[in-house]
DNA sequence: CTTGACGTTGACGTAAACGTCAACTACACG
DNA sequence: CGTGTAGTTGACGTTTACGTCAACGTCAAG
């Protein structure tokens, strides 16, 4: 029987609210047992938390995520069902890969930016660096 | 005098609708010149807004990307408001860093997600590829 | 002159993802 | 038995990022 988790449990663990965790519940992405009338959640329930957690940094809506999880959890349907998963996963797979490419680029803007901060700090500062002869950054003029 | 831009022309070329970009301009991100009543867009508005949707897709709040915008802008403050720039920077860096493992993860899920359904789809119609056997994935159990 | 195409300013509406009470229940402990 | 700790179910509130009218201006073409 492998451990069993409380709501409080979850929230510490996983730093999120019990709110969250019951709208959630509320959206049937998560079905925790009852012990009485507490809820008592299992480490399925615990992991499918975790990837929801993380589809949602990455910014999937809740609802993209419970069809995800439904695709996992219901993969016995005829050939036209799993076709129709398969497309719907190849089509997330997509997004995220474009994503990638976004925080890439992201990445790359603000390190210029970063860069160039940090130099005009360093004209600030002239202890004993050596000058930086007219060294300029134009992010905002492709 | 580097190309101008109507709103119909952008909301086409960018994909976005003309409140979309009312609605930057309220929120101060942008601030395209007037001729007479209707704005007339520069490449460095076009180049600001690229930046905005691409911080979107990312996941920046307008009100974090409309801050960074600024940090590009006005960078001739004192050290230390240099200073508390460069950090800004160096934290929205971080977290795009950290989105860039999420996304790492969320994508090596979503693959074997697809793998498992494509070995499913293979076993619905075996024409003549050879059976896989006992291959299973279990996405949620850690 | 009137009809379009294009544009403008309010201003209210909406969907998503929770936050924030209020009002209870269930137990264990001193 | 009272108090504290953890949990529960509504149900309304909030923020973000626009959508969606309504009502009106402008200017070239037929």
């Amino acid at each position: 029987m492998s451990r069993q988790y409380s709501i409080r449990e979850l929230t510490k663990d996983l730093g999120i609210t019990a709110r969250t965790l019951r709208h959630y519940e509320d959206e049937g992405l998560i079905a925790p047992t009852r012990n009485g009338q507490q809820r008592v959640y299992s480490a399925r329930d615990r992991a499918r938390i975790t990837l929801i957690l993380r589809g949602r940094r990455v910014g999937f809506t809740l609802a993209e995520i419970g069809e995800i999880l439904d695709l996992y959890d219901s993969n016995d349907g005829g050939a036209a069902q799993l076709a129709h998963a398969r497309k719907k996963f190849a089509s997330r797979i997509a997004a995220l890969e474009q994503q990638k490419r976004d925080v890439d680029e992201s990445l790359a803007e603000l390190r210029l930016g970063l860069t160039m901060i940090e130099n005009k700090l360093a004209d600030h500062e002239p202890r004993e660096s050596p000058r930086l002869t007219g060294y300029g950054v134009m992010p905002l003029e492709d």
